[in-house]
RNA sequence: GGCGACAUAGCCAAGUGGUAAGGCAUGGGUCUGCAAAACCCUGAUCACCAGUUCGAAUCUGGUUGUCGCCU
């Protein structure tokens, strides 16, 4: 059976990853599913750099305002969701344009890898948290190096999240996160797929994504905040810990000045896009373009397509 | 012009005779159910010169620079 076509659109925040996937989409006849884990939520425009319905320019777009900023969401939900929009593309005789920042949710959806064996166990889990609490995170990883020895030699003592996952998988299907793992990381995609990784020069993206901070706060992020706030959203929801909220709501609790609030916004973005590009670079077939070696978007578009083209993506 | 203080990595900063804490930034990395998250790794010989001493960032003298006060 033929493989199906998928394109991939990824970068770094601010590089402008949403206006070319716009045109790319328009260019292939294409639709859009975003991989951004903060966009999937309703009320939070501004600082997460929505586009607007006249930016979209009548190409639909998935994922993005489905859930409210209470929904729980993850990987394994983002990969359902997106798995069935693809289809539904692919169906219509469209080509699915995933476009976004979120490395680990391409991932999952292009290799197509296997969440389904452990339905979380929030009970075991708060275990978990309660022991790491009382006894420090190298504690469960001690315990994790008796059920996974491998496990344990590759997480962090520090590193409590992977440490409760490894132990939480390891109890809920009597197996070795490790050997999961393993397995999975031999998948090869189901797709035909052109994977492209939008970049530029560092020192300027940071300088974009000091000013977009700035511009965010000009457009009303704070209003945005607060009438989050004002909708009883607390920090600790996983939506709240997105950049941009999670420092505003600490100004807005007297934590932080605001200007303080602001230079923690762009220090963390840009730590952000310091790690997306981490996370990139070690993912295999991507095709890097460089913003700063074209002249225009028109003539990255010539290029994208081209390549679509020597790939047998489009015609 | 005089008096005083200070001079340690890109920034902040410990260290007052025994061979340079720490934090931030920067750069690199891990990642397979919270990923805009979590975690890891990463650098100097102490303004300069001359002395004292077995040994100086730490003491002495000088030079340069910065800051404060005074005239």
């Amino acid at each position: 059976m033929d493989k199906k076509p998928l394109i991939i659109l990824a970068g770094p925040t601010s590089v402008g990853k949403s206006s070319l996937s716009v045109k790319l989409a328009k260019a292939v006849d294409g639709e859009i599913i975003s991989a951004d884990s903060m966009q999937v939520y309703k009320h939070m425009d501004i600082g997460t750099a929505k586009l607007t319905k006249e930016e979209m320019a009548g190409i639909p777009h998935y994922l993005i305002d489905e859930l409210e900023p209470e929904d729980e969401f993850s990987v394994f939900q983002f990969q359902r969701y997106a798995r069935e929009y693809i289809q539904r593309i692919h169906e219509k005789g469209k080509i699915p344009v995933i476009a976004g920042g979120t490395g680990f949710y391409i991932q999952a959806v292009l290799y197509d890898i296997d969440f389904t064996e452990s339905e979380s166990d929030d009970s075991y889990r708060r275990e978990l948290e309660q022991l790491a609490a009382e006894r420090g995170s190298p504690y469960l990883h001690s315990m994790l190096s008796e059920v996974d020895p491998d496990s344990a030699q590759n997480i962090h003592p520090n590193n409590k999240k992977r440490i409760i996952r490894a132990l939480e998988y390891a109890r809920l299907t009597s197996g070795k996160i490790s050997e999961h793992n393993k397995e999975q990381r031999k998948r090869t995609s189901p797709y035909k797929y052109c994977f492209f990784v939008l970049t530029k020069d560092r020192a300027r993206l940071y300088e974009d994504i000091n000013s977009r901070v700035d511009k965010m706060l000009d457009m009303g992020l704070l209003d945005e905040v607060k009438s989050l706030a004002a909708m009883g959203y607390k920090k600790d929801l996983p939506s709240m810990q997105g950049l941009g909220y999670k420092e505003l709501l600490a100004y807005l609790d007297n934590k932080l000045s605001l200007e303080d609030a602001i230079d923690l916004i762009k220090k963390e973005t840009r730590h952000y896009a310091k790690r997306q590009l981490t996370w990139f670079r070690r993912e295999k077939d991507v095709i890097w373009v460089d913003k700063d070696s074209f002249d225009n978007e028109e003539k990255i578009l010539d290029y994208m397509i081209e390549r679509l083209k020597q790939e047998g993506i489009i015609n």
